[in-house]
DNA sequence: CATAATATGTTGGATAGCAGAACAATTCAG
DNA sequence: CTGAATTGTTCTGCTATCCAACATATTATG
């Protein structure tokens, strides 16, 4: 059996495509879901029961899922047995920021097992941030080896990064250059690793596990100290653009006659929302979203409620260009943007009702980050996890250390 | 065999989806390529020799493509008998204007047989539309019976449509408010109907025959009377959003303090740029983006310099945004934007090499649409050839008279 | 508490679609 | 005219799936 996907065939991993396809919509919808029914697989994926049970079994052997004792649930009929992803197949996160790289666990499932946040007293060189993840990771050996099965390490960056080859293009706040920490990292650690833009696997990770759960449209933007990353979820799959740099939110002209941005550009939205007036109105050197919210809604006034109109009044605009070019149905904000949304409740919306086209403003939901500080760990794991369900078979060809020239 | 592509299995269009799949992989390219040898197929899809000779033998006997003699290059070898799209395979195409309606013939293969562009007095309303397309669809009826298979119609209308219902949600130039035109259409014609946005069905005929030819990220804008529209293919595909509403670049802000838009909000781009004070320039009433061209070229001076470059800046503006979120290879401009751009060649070229993002912006081509006035007919005769293709099996379910109630 | 009804896992053919090998056809090179 | 190269054609075998019959486990019913 064969069925050619589009492209010059797949190179053939061993197995018939059409099985690996199977294998992989089964592998990922328990993966997505956590918990799913024999019963409940089958009538997800259409295939015949006798199939799925085959199926079931392949994933079992190959140590991707485990079938635990049906929960019965008061349901007519033979109980269906609960197939669960296995949490000790696993991948290796990896997120560098200015002030600290964390490094995490993370199992199939999108489980959080471990998080390690090493502070760097400087930003982080690109050497020195694959250096702490490596010695990090180092320590963790013995337990990985005895515990987990790794499939390799996934690294979300803030910057311009090229998901197909792992090279930071640009990350201005950490003053990356042209880095290839994907093949860095590979041979730091003897993992295979990839890397990507840490807002676009925010989204992923947010439209899997979180707030867009379900949804195929959602517009990811994320507030910190880096500026504002963003993320886009079009019809279901992340926007990645010709060179895999899209999803640039932050550089959204907002404002004629705006400040210089870094990009090269004036009234990016980046220059005229940011965190540090809000820290400063509330009378903090530094933190993170979540202080950053208590203190100021201890501390009140028309200072700070002007200062949270005049940026919502900017991150507005953004959002009335971002509903009328993707029409997404969910709009996460995280970090301080959160901060700010949640402050003023409601504004938002009514900026879209007013000035997004079509009346179909009404039904966009506006949510906060729902993942947390988890996020980028789970984002950054899911980008291993993607390439193995893919084909959990084949032999992994991923820029490891191992693999020949290309 | 059976492979589950996805959602809840697809209706088994009675063949087995491994079979459905590459039929439909194997007529799309070559109705997208308009000729290709057998040889050639076997090498792009990848299957064996033996079943792309089955499988093409089936699109005969459907009459989606035919064989012809090899047309010998001096190749060494059996030479390979070329596979093209079959002609009397045909989609007829609307396309609804503020001062015309324009029906069109289109075959397999993109080409325009026939175009009929019916001058209205007044704005149509979108019965006056349908019924002018059902007439001088009747009096061709005849013809088609005869020489022509008719797998639908397709409509190009300036506005919201979404496609998946047919239903025009607001055509602000029209005038048109939630008009189900595809059901209109349908009940009109008897043939099966689908109806998207102009802008939308632009940019994927220029991305399959046209400027983007291959490229996978095209961002096409067209500027006509009924204003801007907005295509964006990201990622090989139609950006469609929740509700099909994606795409409208016409509404991005580029001005603080701008005038009022129809839409609710401030500064749009469809207020700021826009023909008429060309066509003033040139001296003109009225006409089309030639006879603009010709006009302004004739007539040079300081005051037409001007005026471009104000309106070259604030389209600027939209593609640095739009070049930030999309990261895409291809911008393709039409109408009047294509004049615009080609008064001043470089211009925009210059604006997004010192405004994007990243420093990918010097790939960018920046193309005036090559398919000139049949683009609209491609586009909306692509709507249902790319259903068709997708099953040409299958009994077409689309919304026409004969479908059952849903 | 026994039996019926229901839903689901399991097993053994049957079928569809594709690959591969052997052979035939057609062209170019000398 | 012969050999090499390429591709169409035919036939056989393999694989993944579906289907039907049966087995199993739970709830509903009297």
């Amino acid at each position: 059996m064969m069925s050619a996907t589009a492209r010059p065939a797949a190179p053939a991993g061993d197995l018939d495509p059409s099985r690996r396809n199977n294998l992989a919509l089964i592998s990922s919808l328990v993966h997505h879901h956590g918990v799913l029914s024999r019963a409940e697989l089958t009538k997800r994926t259409g295939l015949n029961r006798s199939t799925v049970g085959t199926l079931v079994g392949q994933l079992v052997a190959l140590g991707l899922v485990y079938e635990s004792a049906p929960t019965g649930e008061g349901q007519v009929g033979r109980p269906s047995p609960d197939v669960r992803p296995d949490p000790s197949t696993a991948a290796l996160a990896v997120n560098p920021e200015v002030d600290a790289v964390t490094i995490g666990l993370v199992s199939l499932g999108g489980k959080v097992q471990k998080k390690i946040r090493f502070a760097t007293e400087r930003i982080p060189t690109a050497k020195e941030a694959v250096n702490i993840a490596a010695a990090v990771i180092a320590g963790m050996r013995s337990e990985l080896d005895a515990s987990y099965r790794i499939t390799g390490v996934g690294m979300a960056v803030p910057g311009l990064v090229n998901r197909a080859d792992g090279v930071v293009r640009h990350a201005p706040h950490l003053a990356w250059r042209n880095e290839p920490v994907a093949r860095m990292m590979s041979k730091a650690t003897g993992y295979p690793c990839l890397a990507d833009n840490d807002a676009s696997l925010g989204a992923e990770a947010e439209l899997i596990f979180g707030a867009g759960a379900g949804r195929g449209n959602l517009v990811y933007l994320n507030g910190g100290a880096s500026g504002i990353g963003g993320g886009v979820i079009a019809d279901g799959a992340l926007l990645r653009g010709s060179t895999g740099y899209a999803g640039e939110l932050g550089h959204t002209f907002v404002r004629t006659d705006g400040k210089d941005c870094h990009c090269g550009a004036t009234g990016c939205l980046e220059t005229e929302v940011s965190q540090s007036p809000l820290f400063e109105l509330a009378g903090l050197e530094g933190g993170d979203a979540g202080q950053l919210e208590e203190a100021l809604r201890a501390k009140d006034g028309p200072e700070l409620a002007a200062e949270v109109a005049r940026q919502l009044g900017f991150l507005g605009i953004t959002l009335r260009n971002a509903v009328n070019i993707f029409n997404p149905d969910t709009i996460v904000l995280d970090g301080f943007l959160g901060v700010l949304h949640s402050l003023s409740p409601g504004t938002l919306e009514g900026l879209l009702r007013t000035q997004a086209l079509g009346g179909t403003a009404d039904k966009i939901r506006i949510h906060r980050a729902a993942l947390g500080s988890d996020l980028m760990m789970i984002g950054a794991a899911e980008l291993v996890f993607a390439r193995f369900l893919a084909d959990p078979v084949g032999i992994r060809e991923l820029p490891g250390p191992a693999a020949k020239g290309r």
